[in-house]
DNA sequence: GTGATGCTTCGACGGTGGTCGAACTGTGAA
DNA sequence: TTCACAGTTCGACCACCGTCGAAGCATCAC
């Protein structure tokens, strides 16, 4: 037979649901309670709504002492996830008011495991101008002297080549309507940057906050 | 405000209009009463689903005469619902049965406008194969011998470089659970073969039909 | 132990939305 | 003109599913 669609839509298609998933965009995993704060439910019908999630596997759960941790199956999921932010960004009727919480989430914000907003965009473009990555269409290749920049910075790509995923990867930003870097080496830059403690996540959402030292730092190093 | 997800999944979490959009997968234009009888309801029902494809932007209509066709939007909602009949494929309860219609299909079909199923996972391993493409992880990259193969049968990469789309990509097929050529590259093999009468699409469906002849210079050509 | 907290199950309620019959509009063919 | 066919609108029906209150388990803190 034909796969289901529906039924994996029939799960999106809900807002509580929806709203849960793209909170555990953020890449972290979470908590029943907070994931029925964040759909603004009460904790009786975040449970059936999880459990839902959990059976149409969007969604894995880990039991720890009395909490359940929830958060996405796979890098897979998040795609989807990420494709339908696009698509509704993009229509017509989607208003994109820009309210005062949403200015931090425009500026940088995570997108499951790389940097997105106006930032990643900055520093795909920064990348692509000084000829580490070449930017065909949506194809991103790295250069060689890519190659050379990220070795000397500390990449591994022994370890890297070694995953099933793409090294680099342009995903579509929604808020900036331009791509940004995604892949492996996307995310080891958001890692290495929030291990120099040049920025940190914010507990409750998908803010990423750069520290004024750690921005300057951050867009030196990339030529940004 | 953060684009609302729950809106396009709601669209597609709709066996009928689920239905619908699968069968839209075909690249063809298809009327209400022919998409009406592909999702087994009666075209009132139809005509209203229509209408709420059409307001969210998942669909675009023409009409012609006393007929109204239907569309794909373009081809990010293609990609859409490629993305999920993936996922919905790797779900565990569904059940892959193959049934006698199902064997076609499976064999060789149309993915929006590439070749899919068993002949595009069986082509792109043979071009990889030659060293005409370098499939890394989920990222494809035509080599220079590829581009001079595909030079030399007919492609015109001057024309393909200017659209806004990659020259090859790797489309995770569900039936086969590998990677297949898309791209535009992959859109040329396709209407290629059918330009030479070597296979043409079902009527009625998303089958390529090869004939014999066809099919031998089709693999004699790509080399499978 | 006792109480507090996190999560689940059950049951009842209510609204949204898919469904079709009947009737209507508009196009094309004879 | 008349009929056939494609598609739509309206209205009524019904099922499904999200919702929460109440109560029940489980785990942790004291």
């Amino acid at each position: 037979m034909e796969p289901n669609i529906a039924y994996v839509g029939s799960l999106i298609g809900d807002k509580a649901r929806s709203k849960m998933l793209t909170a555990l965009m953020s890449g972290k995993a979470l908590t029943a309670t907070e994931l029925s704060l964040e759909a603004d439910i009460t904790p009786q019908t975040a449970s059936s709504h999880l459990m839902k999630l959990v059976e149409g596997e969007l969604l894995i759960e880990r039991k720890q002492g009395r909490h359940k941790y929830f958060q996405l199956k796979n890098l897979q999921v998040a795609e989807l996830i990420e494709q339908m932010l696009n698509i509704s960004a993009t229509l017509s009727k989607s208003k994109t008011i820009t309210g005062p919480a949403n200015e931090r989430l425009r500026k940088s914000r995570i997108c499951y495991d790389h940097l997105a907003g106006e930032l990643g965009v900055r520093l795909l473009d920064a990348l692509v101008d000084q000829g580490l990555l070449i930017e065909e269409s949506t194809e991103l290749t790295l250069t060689e002297a890519g190659h050379d920049f990220f070795c000397k910075i500390g990449v591994d790509f022994n370890v890297l080549s070694k995953r099933r995923r793409p090294l680099c990867k342009a995903c579509f930003d929604w808020s900036e309507r331009r791509s940004h870097l995604a892949g492996s080496i996307g995310k080891w830059v958001l890692e290495d940057a929030m291990n120099r403690n040049w920025a940190s996540q914010d507990l409750d959402s998908r803010v990423i906050q750069f520290t004024p030292q750690g921005l300057s730092a951050f867009t030196k190093r990339y030529g940004i």
